[in-house]
DNA sequence: CTAAAACCTGACACCAATGTCAGAGGCAAC
DNA sequence: GTTGCCTCTGACATTGGTGTCAGGTTTTAG
């Protein structure tokens, strides 16, 4: 297939897709008038291609474990084991970020609402809500930074 | 404190604390002689910034949840609430995006140890690790793209 | 008072992936 | 053969946070 269609399919932009050729993460053999020409197996190498990127891992790196994903030999076992490792190692540590980012964002909307409701609390609520028992104490909201 | 202080103590570049305040993170009074001066509370201010900065949150969405975080109003929480819904959800869909791709690592590293084993196994292992019983077919590894 | 260290502004560089444009050529349908 | 769509290369732009340098000012230590 041409590398429209290949981009149709991935949902990746025909430009992005040239660069990973550049980079060394997909290959494709030319038509004599020089188009290239992709098989159905790439399909899922750019999805894996893309998987990657996801995580943040660059370009370089990916192309440093592609040889070994896709037809592993004790020539690049090697070094892209320890790489793998330590990306893993990366991904982990941000997942961990992310939680703690995602834990601070959420007290932010808890202070932010109860901002709110210790305004509505001027007027009585109209909703049946649980707005009962509620222990935030007025003008005592927490900052978050 | 001055700048050079509030960097050594956060582990953030001066050049970087200058450029927090021009995005309108962080302020700062100036002595008479125009250097920046901070205070105390900039410390935990900076690693918040920091924190959020660790999320890919952008300087101009910190910017925007900033004065929500420091003294919520009714003024600024409103449209904050919301940034702040869109900003957790694409941080758990970034999670999601790290574990699949971690697994995916993870799935690498178990073809690349299988390969090697299949290697070793043409010599008999020499120490006594647990290599009997390795059901991993030779020569039949699977690919990970 | 003087020298060193820290600070100021402004500017330019960088990285990495992608967008975009221009000019030229390939390919398929009619 | 012609027309229209797709593709080619190469180049330049963009984004955002940061590094770095230059030339000048402030602060502090001796």
């Amino acid at each position: 297939m041409r590398i429209g269609e290949l981009a149709a399919r991935t949902g990746v932009s025909v430009r992005s897709l040239r660069y990973y050729e550049q980079q060394g993460l997909l290959a494709s053999i030319r038509t004599p008038g020089g188009q290239r020409q992709y098989v159905e197996r790439d399909v899922e190498r750019v999805h894996f291609i893309q998987g990657l990127y996801a995580a943040n891992l660059s370009s370089r790196t990916i192309a440093e474990l592609m040889p070994c994903a896709e037809s592993p030999s004790e020539h690049n076992s090697d070094a892209a084991l320890e790489r793998m490792a330590r990306e893993r190692e990366r991904i982990t540590e941000q997942i961990g970020d992310l939680l703690r980012a995602r834990d601070t964002l959420d007290r932010m909307v808890v202070v932010a609402r109860a901002h709110r409701e210790s305004l509505l609390d001027a007027a009585p609520a109209a909703d049946g809500s649980a707005a009962a028992q509620d222990s935030t104490p007025h003008s005592a909201v927490p900052a978050c930074v």
